[in-house]
RNA sequence: GCCCUCGUAGCUCAGCAGGAUAGAGCAACCGCCUCCUAAGCGGUAGGUCGCAGGUUCGAAUCCUGCCGAGGGCGCCA
């Protein structure tokens, strides 16, 4: 509706043969009085057009081509014009949505154009926290509105399998799978110590018995101390090399693959019963493997945007912006993180994505102009790449903060969110907030059952009017007439006329968030749907015995039953028929 | 020290590329079920939009400075 009228303002200032205006915006009006939607372009066009701007607005009403959509034009105020819809504007709404059914909201906008999201990502040291839980939920719902719209998205997860983090983990597992076989040790305090590891050694030594077993004082000869007396890092490295060299080089990778399997299927698993899943999921790895690495640093090289300082090779990223030059090869001639990190996103591009979505921890914010410098480097526009910020969330239960420590094991994961509120709450509180802003999780919140709770509130409309559908069959009422005999019409009531402009600002709403990377949008917008549904619900009966006003009632709320179903799908959130 | 994000009602937050008297939900107070789920609805009260300047017809929204909160500044990933 807002693009048809733009239209029609736009076609009038062309016949009144001024140009130079900037673009005619829509807006609705916030205020009834108001009319239904609203354009500024009289005063902002004003300078340009050489008028004042109620002269201006008064001229551009006359040129408006006629419309049925409209019922009335006035102008008000220094300049605005507000337009008054036409009834027959809202209630062609009613067949449209439930024509369109799932596909109400859905558009060309995207024309296609294929788009990459990069979202959680996590390391697969580790089961994932509710840290990641907000990356996830907000990187799968921007990336199903972005498909709403009409991309072509592409939604993957860059595993890191390559890499120290990763040897961390299968020492680990190999120490505690030493212990279970009865070897005496003292634990690394850099090791990763969480439960999962143990689980995994479990397996391991259930599987093979004492095969992978050797004497734990062999290991640890003449490795330097631990901390905090010693070097943490210098003893879990040369605990790393000693494993591989007892182990030897096949045994020790079998090592490595069930761990890092083991949790990729744990993340996997867990992100779908989250209802997030991926079209790819990424190996950094083969990406080293394939050469890509040591490909782009040297495109970088042959550039000429690198020197070589102190024995390491760094990327000169100040030429691009960046606060300081970087590291690409350290001096003992490994690649560093970053390193790989520009051949994954020069890949990106290549594969042809014309944007590339990253959804990172607001903690790595600092990253983003070495990223984009790089690519710039290598004769990409960086603007391709949208980098989107999640700041954390914090839990609170019992209105206390609830303590995590990831280095001590102690830390929620998704796994126990998911089964203490429930996919539908956890999925919707985690995208109730913008992204950059802080979030406070209400874990009793999330859990009640309650009008407090935004998710039940909406869900509870949806549920409401499948009663009524349902109470309507008992009573053996025809409730589903044919098209010919509806009468819409009747639907004269302020709630029913609330209502159809909820409906009709769906596709709006959808269109911003997705643009905008902001489902929050969606999320408010649901509610109040929701509110204008409920005060509907207790201020007129449905199931009425006029058969023609009951016919149009029912219909306007299988409407709202669809648009409510269509936003909280894209939420990953059910839409319950009963509660 | 430098950089990023945030600062709106007692609390948690909206405010869509500046627009017409600042909006919700909790919490507080007052009401509404012989009637389609009261997991609901209506009403009252509550804010100099952190502070100070600037930009213009017009600023919560844009710019600058200050104050406050969180985060980041590795040859870690």
């Amino acid at each position: 509706m807002k693009a048809e009228l733009r239209n029609l303002v736009t076609r009038a200032l062309e016949d009144m043969g001024l140009e130079g205006l900037p673009a005619v915006q829509i807006e609705r009006a916030r205020d009834p009085r108001h009319g239904d939607y609203a354009t500024n372009i009289a005063l902002v066009g004003a300078k340009a057009a050489g008028m004042p701007a109620r002269d201006l607005a008064r001229r551009l009403v006359e040129a408006l081509p006629d419309s049925p959509l409209l019922a009335g034009v006035e102008i008000a105020g220094p300049g605005f014009v507000n337009f008054r819809l036409a009834a027959d504007a809202y209630l062609s709404l009613v067949p449209r949505i439930l024509e369109a059914g799932p596909a109400f909201g859905t558009s060309r906008l995207g024309q296609g154009r294929r788009v990459q999201v990069e979202f959680v990502s996590a390391n697969p040291t580790g089961p994932l926290h509710v840290g990641h839980g907000r990356g996830a939920a907000y990187g799968a719902t921007v990336a199903d509105l972005l498909a709403a719209v009409g991309f072509d998205v592409h939604r993957e997860y860059y595993v890191n399998d390559a890499g120290r983090q990763m040897d961390i983990l299968a020492t680990s597992v190999w120490l505690r799978y030493l212990e279970l076989c009865g070897e005496e040790l003292a634990f690394p305090s850099n090791a990763y110590r969480g439960d999962y590891v143990w689980d995994i050694a479990a397996g391991l030594h259930r599987d093979h018995g004492d095969a992978y077993r050797h004497p734990a004082a062999e290991v640890f000869r003449g490795v330097p101390a631990d901390g905090p007396e010693g070097d943490k890092e210098a003893h879990i490295d040369a605990l790393i090399a000693h494993t591989k060299t007892v182990l030897g080089e096949p045994r020790y990778h079998f090592v490595f693959e069930l761990a890092l399997n083991t949790l990729v299927d744990d993340i996997r698993d867990d992100l779908e019963r989250f209802g997030v899943v991926y079209d790819q999921w990424y190996s950094e790895r083969a990406l080293v493997e394939s050469g890509a690495v040591n490909r782009a640093i040297e495109c970088l090289r042959e550039a000429g945007h690198t020197y070589l300082r102190a024995g390491a090779l760094w990327f000169r990223s100040t030429a691009f912006g960046d606060e300081k030059d970087r590291v690409l090869v350290r001096e003992n001639g490994q690649t560093t993180y970053f390193a790989s990190d520009i051949a994954y996103h020069l890949d990106k591009l290549e594969r042809g994505f014309e944007r590339v979505i990253d959804v990172w921890g607001a903690d790595h914010h600092g990253y983003v102009p070495r990223v984009k410098a790089a690519l710039e480097a290598l004769g990409e526009s960086p603007d391709r790449l949208d980098v989107l910020l999640v700041q954390f969330a914090v839990l609170y239960r019992g209105g206390e903060k609830v303590q995590m420590s990831t280095r001590s094991g102690e830390f929620v994961t998704l796994r126990q969110l998911r089964k203490e509120v429930g996919r539908d709450a956890a999925r919707f509180f985690y995208v109730m907030r913008k992204c950059e802003q802080h979030l406070d999780f209400d874990l009793d919140l999330a859990r009640s059952q309650s009008a407090d709770n935004p998710v039940y509130y909406v869900q509870y409309a949806h549920a409401r009017i499948h009663s009524v559908l349902a109470q309507g069959a008992e009573k053996g009422l025809s409730l589903e007439p044919s098209p010919g005999t509806t009468h819409l019409e009747r639907l004269v009531e302020g709630h029913e006329q609330a209502l159809l402009k909820d409906l009709a600002r769906y596709p709006e709403v959808v269109e911003a968030a997705a643009l905008d990377h902001e489902p929050h949008l969606l999320c408010h917008y649901l509610r109040e749907l929701a509110n204008a549904f409920h005060t509907y619900y207790n201020a007129h009966t449905f199931l009425v015995e006029d058969a023609a006003l009951r016919d149009a009632r029912i219909k306007l709320i299988l409407a709202v039953a669809q648009v409510l179903r269509n936003g909280l799908g894209l939420l990953g959130v059910s839409a319950p028929e009963h509660m």
